[in-house]
DNA sequence: GATTAGTTTGTTCAAACAACCAACTCACAA
DNA sequence: TTGTGAGTTGGTTGTTTGAACAAACTAATC
């Protein structure tokens, strides 16, 4: 209510952002492009372009094709690729991942840096050396722009609030980045981001409205987005389906969750008791898988039948337009993709959501958190916006 | 992205819109009170008011209180008592509830007719004779402005999709009840419109962004509030969480249902069953509950901790602010709820949603549909509108 | 010449503003 | 007790403002 638009002024002020999401979402694109596109007149998108320009978030990159049947070429609009850049982490179990992007979202750089056993103190001084790094190379007009952390865990009010495998030691990461680097500095879970991912970076899920993206490591949790927005609840902890239990008339003892059944960690460690091994990581299990081992193979066979479980329960709880499934299993074991689409195709005879597997699932949460922490510095939280991610150079 | 007002008449029409809601909201209400919380100029909102009364929304109800340090008194604005009426009907299992509302959601009056062994198009001609009974009595300047059904299945796009006890026989409501009476018909699913009826019909609500309204009766489903919009889901299915399945790494045989387990006819036939009775209703339950039956005792000792696990299981899915449990079988034995609360309470031991049973679920799902049919009504879909729900004669 | 892109200049109209009137409270004096 | 005037609030009237718009322009192409 107090948020809507009731003035000349904030009118004036939304449709800057429209112009500006429209070179965003479609650039390069003309200004009678961006005219049409809104159904504002094109003297009004002239004189809105120009407020941006001075502002510097865009620029013309030469003229486009004219029409075949003549007239004057358009000019083409375009975000400004030196504006500035954000930088994004996701604290892997294993590695930080680190990746600088453009304003529209384009990859500038990525790597790995190697954490694990690491505590968080031992961290910081590592994401300082990759935020100086990116500051001394650039050369752009305002630098960095914000900082996203993906977080394998939960979040509520830019805190960590649950961190199953980083121990955060009271670190707050919001207030330290804010504090020294006077930016933007945005948490968000893992699944959260993943699920932004699909919606921003991929122009084939432009037009869906609700997507459910469940990532499947160590825990299970799952990304909403809910009429286009990302649904984190009331606490952050809105799709947090690993947690769920049982409900089969059956209370004797304590529940158990769902991750405890069929989480990566919790096959692996199966696999392992079974065969009386210790020390098993995925491509151990992949590698029994290949050879046929008749424990890894009843072992996966379950965890199949469970993943098909879980987007059941998904789409009974969400009723997404597609779900997509981030695990990194899965991203090495491509072939049981199909057999979860066949169990779960027995049990929602009627109407099926699409299944996607997320590919590069680090890329994704690096991404998400991009499109977060660029929407924040720009002041357009709500607006739609796709970004490309293409890898550039500027 | 097109919705958005970008030109001065939209904005006016919005702005219109604005004043209606406040003086729904807030009625009775004053001009320079709706200036204030609009921050709009009072000169604005006169204009604005001008408009509205024209049309014949709303009416001058006399004069308030001046300030007690003097000053002309304001002249109190209100929604048109006689603008019209909307009809809103809930077809339950025994009866079809019938409720006519006024504009600002007023019941009319109330009434149940009993349909219990009835086809379908047996009730249709009872829901005619209830229509025009009612336009028969009417007064207002518009009569009937919207008709509403609130069903037990699912919804989409208007249509009954699935229908578990009554068979709909390929009877389209919407189109029978619009072509016949020229108005908006609106079919909605029963746990939806009562989350609906919480979030508009309850000004303790007003501040919550996300509700889900659990209702346990043949079956189980959610009505989801998410960001104060009702989420239907891609295919009106979201919150069907009766149908969710267990995932505890055993899938031999049909998975089996939450709600094959403690929907009310569940608890009930089991009941049944080990009494090797026939013919079970709710009332022999609570008599055998009261009379200390053990077998009794133990069927709802396992409801009592079947909708605990629910509940958290729905907190852990969606994050709400709250949960509203609505249940024919927990409003004839309250003394079940703090029992709920108390497991609910182990299962969950950091953050927990407040619960609270829905009162009278008949007058919730119609006065949910009175809110969502009046809306469409009014063309104000998404606006914020309280409904007042008191009884009233005009 | 026909067509399209973009600019300039002047118009439009809903919201904001300023000045006003209407109607009230309160304090205080007669 | 009554009357009066200062101060306050609600609402209206007439004017100004400014962002979007429309039309007429220039520019550049087929």
């Amino acid at each position: 209510m107090s948020s809507a638009i009731r003035n000349r002024m904030q009118l004036h002020q939304q449709n800057i952002q429209s112009v500006l999401a429209e070179v965003f979402n479609h650039q390069p694109i003309s200004r009678i492009e961006i005219s049409r596109n809104l159904a504002l007149n094109k003297s009004t998108v002239s004189a809105l372009y120009r407020d941006l320009k001075e502002q510097g978030y865009v620029e013309e990159l030469g003229e486009g094709d004219a029409s075949n049947v003549g007239g004057r070429k358009p000019v083409l609009l375009a975000i400004n690729r030196r504006y500035g850049y954000t930088m994004n982490f996701d604290f892997g179990y294993r590695h930080l991942h680190v990746m600088q992007n453009s304003l529209s979202g384009d990859v500038l750089s990525y790597r790995q840096v190697d954490v694990k056993g690491l505590k968080i103190k031992q961290i910081l001084p590592l994401i300082d050396h990759e935020l100086e790094t990116a500051s001394a190379k650039d050369n752009t007009i305002h630098g960095l722009l914000g900082i996203s952390f993906a977080i394998h865990g939960t979040v509520d009010q830019n805190q960590v609030t649950y961190s199953p495998f980083l121990d955060m030691e009271h670190v707050d990461l919001a207030d330290y980045y804010t504090q020294n680097y006077q930016v933007p500095v945005l948490l968000e879970n893992e699944a959260n981001v993943s699920a932004v991912y699909e919606r921003d970076f991929n122009k084939e899920n432009d037009h869906l409205e609700n997507m459910v993206s469940i990532s499947i490591h160590r825990g299970i949790g799952a990304g909403l987005i809910i009429d286009q927005k990302l649904h984190r609840g009331a606490h952050g902890e809105a799709g947090e389906i690993g947690r769920s239990v049982s409900i089969d008339g059956n209370w004797d003892g304590a529940p158990r969750k769902v991750e405890d059944y069929c989480s990566e960690d919790a096959i692996i460690n199966q696999i392992q008791d079974e065969k009386q091994a210790s020390n098993m990581t995925r491509d151990d299990v992949v590698r029994l898988f290949n050879e046929g081992d008749e424990i890894t193979k009843t072992a996966l066979d379950t965890f199949v039948k469970s993943v098909a479980g879980i987007i059941y329960n998904a789409a009974n709880n969400y009723d997404p337009d597609i779900v997509f499934l981030n695990s990194p299993l899965l991203e090495v074991l491509p072939e049981l993709e199909p057999r979860i689409e066949e169990f779960y195709a027995q049990m929602a005879p009627s109407i099926r959501v699409p299944i996607k597997l997320t590919q590069n699932s680090h890329h994704a949460t690096l991404l998400g958190g991009c499109s977060l922490v660029t929407r924040e510095a720009l002041g357009m939280e709500d607006a739609k916006l796709n970004f490309s991610a293409q890898t550039a150079t500027i």
